[in-house]
RNA sequence: GCAGAGAUGGCGGAGUGGUCGAACGCGCACGACUCGAAAUCGUGUUACGUAGGAAUACGUACGGGGGUUCGAAUCCCUCUCUCUGCGCCA
């Protein structure tokens, strides 16, 4: 969501912006909004203007009537309503207004970074740094359920029976690789000076459309039935919702959280969904960073947040590499966006298991996430910024994959030994 | 879950239909006094929106939403939260 005034000011950049976003349908959206906008504020100042009136009227039909002039006081009441009668009208014009203003508003994407490649979709997304050498296996690498079965760490088809498809037991030694994963996931970001966080798992619906729009919330969130809560997507739904309309102190700024949760999402018509396996599934456990921050240290924090990623992957051997978001495919709040991908020797290619942005003030100027600046001594918009840390079980596909040995063990890398009572591999049973 | 009480500015806390953006106190900022400080005295001190170069003016906001009224912090409805007691429970 862009500051009114910006558009405003810079109809043009905001117009460049959208067609570097190949959004051309969106165009008309400028000239819409600054329509609005001009008819808002003239209503404001008639309503304004009237309301005046209504509490001069209300504060002389104060005095009259405590003065005993009865039939003063009167004839200022039928002027008063006849003058109210025009505010209730202005009142219900502007507020239609608004709700078609606040639309338009937030359809119209964030200005995007200077260096965000431009490109139509997810096909023109460049390739940014590679760490580790991504190389194929001498053996062939089976399908990522074929591994854990072997190794007695699934069982789908009871998953299936109590809950449906798309959920998971894990067993064994894999379920403690998968707990040991977010530990040391947990331990390696409190190392960075983040501060560890465990979230509400559920979240009103006030919150749930403060933080995304109606069609993600029909497409991702689970209901509670009988009671105004969702099921959280991701935790940066409830942590970014615990700063809803807050005013940080800027002393306490750049808030540096990592936050722990279950995910719970329909993914509704979602690509991969019906693939049996972990990849794509209604539930999963995910470690997660939040940064809020003055405007100056978002760029600055947006590069080390990626880069924490790629070295907890780095750090289990993983070779990953870094996939910059081009412009057409990057979400409407995001300044910029990169994914981290880890290698897939199976596949032979990389794929994503995570995914930090910057979404500069917008998600804050939509959700009412201010500081107050000192200097100015004004409340300004926040930064907000957000990265998986790491999202088991889709990241032990990754694991599973490159620590896979010719015997069919699967080997545990030094950091994640103490979270596994010792052992360095886990064998075939 | 039941019963009762409550939610007001950065904090404490008045205010039960008009003169209330809100007494008073604390805090904070500036000034005076002082070599300097404390104490004291004085002045100032909410946020947001609109107009304006600015000073400023007007509007909105007393937990959220709705209603009654010419006029609501104050009356009514509703939701949320907090406290106390009882009940239940990891």
């Amino acid at each position: 969501m862009l500051d009114i005034n910006f558009i405003r000011e810079n109809p043009d950049a905001v117009r460049e912006n959208i067609k570097k976003k190949f959004q051309f349908h969106k165009l008309p959206l400028v000239d819409e909004v600054l329509e609005l906008d001009k008819k808002r504020r003239e209503l404001q100042q008639e309503g304004d203007s009237r309301r005046a009136d209504r509490n001069k009227f209300a504060k002389s039909i104060g005095s009259l009537m405590r003065e005993g002039k009865k039939e003063e006081a009167e004839a200022a009441k039928e002027a008063s309503k006849a003058n109210n009668d025009r505010v209730a009208e202005i009142e219900k014009e502007s507020s239609e207004i608004e709700v078609v203003l606040k639309k338009a508003l937030c359809s119209i994407p964030n200005i995007i970074a200077d260096d965000v490649p431009i490109g139509k979709d997810d096909g023109e997304n460049v390739q940014g740094e590679v760490f580790l050498k991504a190389e194929p296996k001498p053996f062939e690498v089976p399908y990522h359920v074929d591994i854990l079965e072997r190794l007695n760490g699934i069982d789908l088809d009871s998953a299936r029976r109590t809950s449906g498809n798309g959920f998971y037991y894990l067993t064994g030694d894999i379920a403690r690789l998968h707990s040991a994963i977010l530990t040391y996931a947990r331990d390696f970001m409190i190392d960075k000076g983040f501060t560890y966080c465990i979230p509400p798992f559920m979240i009103r619906s006030d919150v749930v459309s403060g933080v995304m729009s109606f069609e993600e919330m029909d497409g991702m969130m689970y209901k509670i039935e009988g009671e105004d809560l969702y099921l959280i997507g991701t935790s940066e739904h409830s942590m970014i919702g615990r700063f809803m309309g807050q005013t940080i102190p800027e002393s306490s700024l750049p808030l540096t959280l990592t936050s722990y949760s279950p995910c719970f999402r329909k993914e509704k018509g979602a690509h991969g969904i019906e693939e049996r396996g972990i990849y794509r599934i209604h539930q999963f456990e995910k470690q997660e960073m939040i940064v809020i921050c003055k405007p100056e240290q978002s760029d600055e924090w947006y590069e080390k947040m990626w880069r924490y990623t790629v070295e907890l992957f780095v750090s289990l051997e993983i070779p990953v590499r870094q996939l910059i978001c081009c412009s057409g495919d990057l979400a409407d709040l995001k300044y910029k966006s990169c994914d981290v991908e880890a290698w897939s020797p199976r596949q032979g290619k990389y794929f994503e298991v995570g995914s930090c942005s910057n979404l500069t003030d917008a998600q804050a100027r939509r959700l009412g996430i201010k500081y107050k600046n000192e200097k100015t001594g004004k409340n300004e918009y926040a930064h907000t910024l957000n990265n998986t840390v790491v999202a088991p079980p889709r990241m032990l596909i990754a694991f599973l994959e490159n620590h896979l040995q010719a015997d069919g063990s699967v080997y545990i890398p030094e950091p994640l030994r103490k979270y596994m009572g010792g052992i360095d591999k886990i064998a075939v049973k």
